[in-house]
RNA sequence: GGGGGCGUAGUUAAGUUGGUUAUAACGCCGGCCUGUCACGCCGGAGACCGCGAGUUCGAGUCUCGUCGCUCCCGCCA
């Protein structure tokens, strides 16, 4: 980052910047600008360091040198905003700051103005030490302040920068496509938003600018991206915020091998450039049945091994009750091999159900592989054949725990697919400072929804199938593969995109298979059906989460450690008291009567 | 919709089996100090223990409710 811009400042507040003083401007007559951080008043002389996004400055008072400034300088508080005119001096002999970035020199004031006063803030701006997040939301412009928040900030721009200076290298053009926008059926809940001019009726805000992409390929800007708010009205988590950033891109004439290719470029530039790290593209592509075989989840966390075993082959003829039960309902058996865990206590393994509970799984059973023997609650139920296959399946050895869950694929697979993670940071199988990246390709279509009764689309609606299993798409929908991918980074999701489909007739079918009835579709998305119609080029796209990739970048826990203005887990803002209520007029003039 | 954690001076925390005047550190205010940089020394103010009920002779502590923050499940095409 440049301190270095003296001259585009307005001479008046300011010559330099706090953080661009050195030894070799000492003599020189400057103009400095910023917040007290700090006083260390010595009844004589007087310092102060002078704080702005650039870095720190200290400025000495003394009595004897400037005695009026001297005088006013024992008024002076916390984040007080003032302006000093002085000269650089190096520090004495024996008083150099080796920790500061300026801490050769100080500036010896001459005169000097309070700009503004301050209120005594309510959490210290120096200071790194925890303030409830309550607080810190309240007064969420201190907290700005604060050098984890400003550096934040910094980079956050520095990766747009990146990306637009990036994409722009590619052809593409940043578009902009409406806020208000229309509520599309499927997905997240909308937010909406009433209209005045057409009561009765609401606007969206989009949860993503998917169709207005589209829109823009068959408008012929076969390049186009965006970093664009999003909104959706689900709950939060520490990694979800109801408007968050995308960076959103959709490409014409492309196939996925072009997308992936043309991304990995820009990720790679991101952190070679963020943090000096060589990410090393082409990254891995697993298959989404491969990444849940393996690791339970579609995000797998490829930093540590240990993948989950099958062990349904093992147990087809079992009699040990609890399985034979669970196979008879088409559900299955897997295991996961903690290397060296048999030194787990009771207690510890306890702890470990009540992980996989939370995902639905009932019971963990588990081995402890001894020196002399099986340990196991289990193990009396197994033949002999049985205990040889999983010991082989398993790849037991003296030391290990053998963890299994049985119940149906996608609660199996989950919740070991979680336990594994859980137990990757336990027992420190993983290296913090990796970053592993990974594709995941081949999503299935469609999901069975028990509840609905119906087809879901995994991606979305206007995600292109495989060509070779286009014939599918009747016959036996489940099987059908999608030309979706995502861009994993240590087991979290921070991208995902699909070649679209391009022409009207393969959409409609995808809509009645989803249940969307011809005069729904027409309804919903009629002008994207058209849209198609007129000469719409192949195409497709893929958006990133700007936020979830900034928590991994700067390796905070949570998103809203890289938004400047978050809400709170009940989607509120305590610094703007958002949401609000709002006058019987306002309601009035939208036709809008309270419940 | 559900489960867990937290809520005590401005801030961060301590507070025993329920028991006199609720501790501390930092910050704040006043005084002293001419080389500090987490400046130092002396003194001081500052809390209806989130809010409301209940149990009790007595509640920061126990019970119930409620509000807020947070983590997770559901939800997030």
């Amino acid at each position: 980052m440049s301190t270095q811009f003296s001259s585009s400042l307005t001479a008046a507040f300011r010559s330099h910047v706090c953080g661009a003083l050195r030894a070799e401007d000492v003599g020189k007559k400057v103009t400095l600008s910023g917040w007290v951080q700090n006083w260390r008043d010595h009844g004589g002389v007087i310092f102060i360091d002078l704080r702005d996004r650039y870095g720190l400055t200290q400025v000495v008072f003394n009595p004897e040198n400037a005695p009026a400034a001297h005088e006013l300088a024992h008024t002076l508080r916390s984040e007080f905003v003032i302006q000093v005119d002085g000269e650089v001096v190096n520090r004495p002999e024996g008083t150099v700051n080796a920790n500061m970035a300026t801490g050769e020199i100080e500036v010896l004031v001459a005169q000097f103005k309070v700009l503004n006063r301050a209120e005594t803030p309510p959490f210290s701006i120096d200071e790194t030490s925890e303030v409830g997040e309550n607080v810190r939301l309240q007064y969420r412009y201190l907290d700005l302040r604060r050098q984890p928040l400003q550096e934040a900030m910094v980079v956050r721009h520095r990766v747009t920068k990146i990306v637009r200076d990036y994409l722009d290298n590619h052809n593409f053009l940043e578009i902009e496509t409406p806020v208000l926008t229309k509520s599309t059926p499927e997905g997240a809940r909308d937010y909406l938003v009433p209209s005045r001019t057409n009561l009765g009726s609401f606007f969206a805000l989009p949860q993503s600018p998917q169709l207005f992409k589209q829109l823009l390929m068959v408008a012929g800007f076969d390049r186009y991206f965006q970093i664009v708010k999003c909104f959706r009205d689900e709950d939060l988590r520490a990694d979800r915020q109801p408007e968050f950033t995308q960076i959103d891109m959709e490409l014409a004439f492309v196939d996925q091998n072009d997308i992936i290719t043309l991304v990995e470029g820009m990720i790679a530039l991101i952190f070679k450039k963020i943090k000096d790290f060589d990410s090393a593209p082409p990254y891995p592509r697993i298959g989404y049945y491969d990444a849940i075989n393996k690791y339970g989840l579609d995000a797998p966390d490829i930093r540590f091994d240990m993948h989950l075993v099958d062990l349904n082959s093992v147990f087809t003829e079992t009699n040990f009750k609890v399985f034979r039960s669970v196979l008879d309902r088409k559900g299955i058996i897997k295991g996961l091999n903690l290397k060296g865990g048999a030194k787990l206590s009771r207690r510890e393994i306890d702890e470990l159900l009540e992980v996989v509970k939370i995902y639905g799984a009932k019971g963990l059973a588990w081995i402890k592989v001894n020196e002399d023997g099986w340990q196991s609650p289990i193990v009396k139920f197994f033949e002999e054949s049985e205990v040889t296959a999983l010991g082989q399946a398993m790849a037991a050895e003296v030391g290990d725990l053998l963890l299994f869950v049985a119940d149906k694929p996608e609660i199996t697979n989950e919740s070991l697919g979680r336990l594994r993670l859980h137990l990757g940071e336990k027992m420190g199988l993983i290296d913090a400072d990796k970053l592993a990246f990974c594709w995941v390709v081949d999503f299935p279509m469609f999901a069975w929804d028990e509840q609905e009764k119906r087809h879901t689309a995994i991606h979305h609606p206007f995600t292109a199938p495989l060509d070779e299993d286009l014939e599918k798409l009747e016959s036996d929908p489940l099987a059908v593969k999608a030309k979706a991918y995502d861009l994993v980074l240590n087991g979290v999701e921070v991208g995902g995109g699909s070649i679209r489909i391009h022409d009207a007739e393969t959409q409609a079918k995808v809509f009645s298979l989803l249940n969307i009835s011809d005069d729904e579709a027409q309804e919903k998305f009629g002008f994207l059906l058209d849209a198609l119609s007129f000469g719409a080029p192949p195409h497709g796209g893929i958006a990133f989460g700007l936020d979830r990739l900034m928590m991994l970048l700067l390796q905070r826990q949570s998103i809203r450690e890289v938004i400047a203005f978050p809400k709170t887990q009940k989607a509120t803002c305590l610094l703007s008291g958002a949401p609000n209520t709002v006058s019987p007029r306002q309601l009035r003039d939208l036709a809008i009567k309270k419940a």
